[in-house]
DNA sequence: GAAGTCATGTAATTGGTTACATGATTGA
DNA sequence: TCAATCATGTAACCAATTACATGACTTC
């Protein structure tokens, strides 16, 4: 596992919860990661491929049923996903289209710029409100030490999206 | 400019300002858009090549000093420019290391996470610092038109930033 | 005259995504 | 039986970044 890119860390690091499929793998990204993180079959199955051949995850093909083959994490793989657990954070990255077209809202005037704000808003609203589903479930269940983590992140979704809805109502006064 | 790259009318909104060059463009991207974009000269000068060929920038070389080649908007860049300015937002992206980190936590343990935390919150205030007198500056010259929308921007830094910290402290009470 | 910045550019690589192909299983 | 979901995989593409190469101008 010569080359650092994330995903390897992202596959490792859901298996050293459980054993999963690519297929899985996939859904739980999409699930639990998705406010933070990204990744899509054209990454995950190539790279459970040459995880195994690095000896960092084991497979077992299912014999009955639909021939699922499902990957769980090597004393190696877990030793490598600690070693990156512990090094210091690259990038943490921030990719908004919406305020790179208000950066340029001199060009696209007022109204323009109160319709992305508005959308916008709507957007993060909906998203708020799952988050916070997500949080109250995960406060029931915080006797599991892993669940305080996974909540560490979803508060973070919550305290962002807040402030992104407080600074939506700023940006209207400040526009009107 | 058939293709739908940002890159494209990052240099278009940039240049809807002012006429620019290359290097000036990467500089601008570096000061007034890195908390919510970025941009390198591998990107940058290619693309300024095929904004001239598509009639949408031109440029004026320099005949004394350096030689720099200075470029500016057309009418048709403009116009384009617009045109994406009023399409609804494709993409936000948020891509934190650090959550990913914290996510796997439970491998990791309470003083790794901690650890993390930390130089998160000393990275944040620092940026944040740096926003508020960009905002203070910007409040000065409110007169301007396009500050409005520069502001509006710095604005979501600073609340985003707040958060953050915010997070960080509720972060450290519910991990000791 | 050396270091730093200004300035332009390119080749190789990266870290993916998208779209497609294929087929089994499940539930209405 | 038919749509939806489960499940695996690949080929082509893409939007960049990184690292390098080159050289002029400025400032101490």
């Amino acid at each position: 596992m010569a080359n650092e890119k994330k995903i390897n860390y992202v596959i490792l690091g859901l298996l050293s919860h459980e054993p999963l499929t690519g297929y899985e793998i996939k859904k739980k990204i999409d699930q639990s990661l998705r406010f933070f993180w990204s990744g899509s079959y054209g990454s995950i199955y190539p790279t459970l491929d040459t995880l195994e051949k690095d000896g960092c995850v084991e497979k077992k093909e299912e014999s009955s049923g639909r021939g699922k083959i499902i990957y769980s994490i090597t004393e190696r793989g877990r030793m490598l996903l600690k070693e990156w657990l512990m090094k210091p954070v690259e990038k943490d990255e921030l990719r908004y289209e919406t305020l790179l077209k208000l950066f340029f809202g001199g060009e696209l005037g007022k109204e323009g710029v109160l319709t992305h704000i508005q959308r916008f808003e709507e957007k993060i609203k909906q998203e708020l409100l799952l988050f916070e589903m997500y949080a109250a479930n995960l406060e029931k269940v915080l006797d599991e030490e892993e669940h305080k983590y996974y909540l560490l992140t979803v508060k973070f979704g919550i305290e962002s999206y807040r402030a992104f809805l407080n600074w939506c109502e700023q940006a209207k006064t400040l526009l009107s």
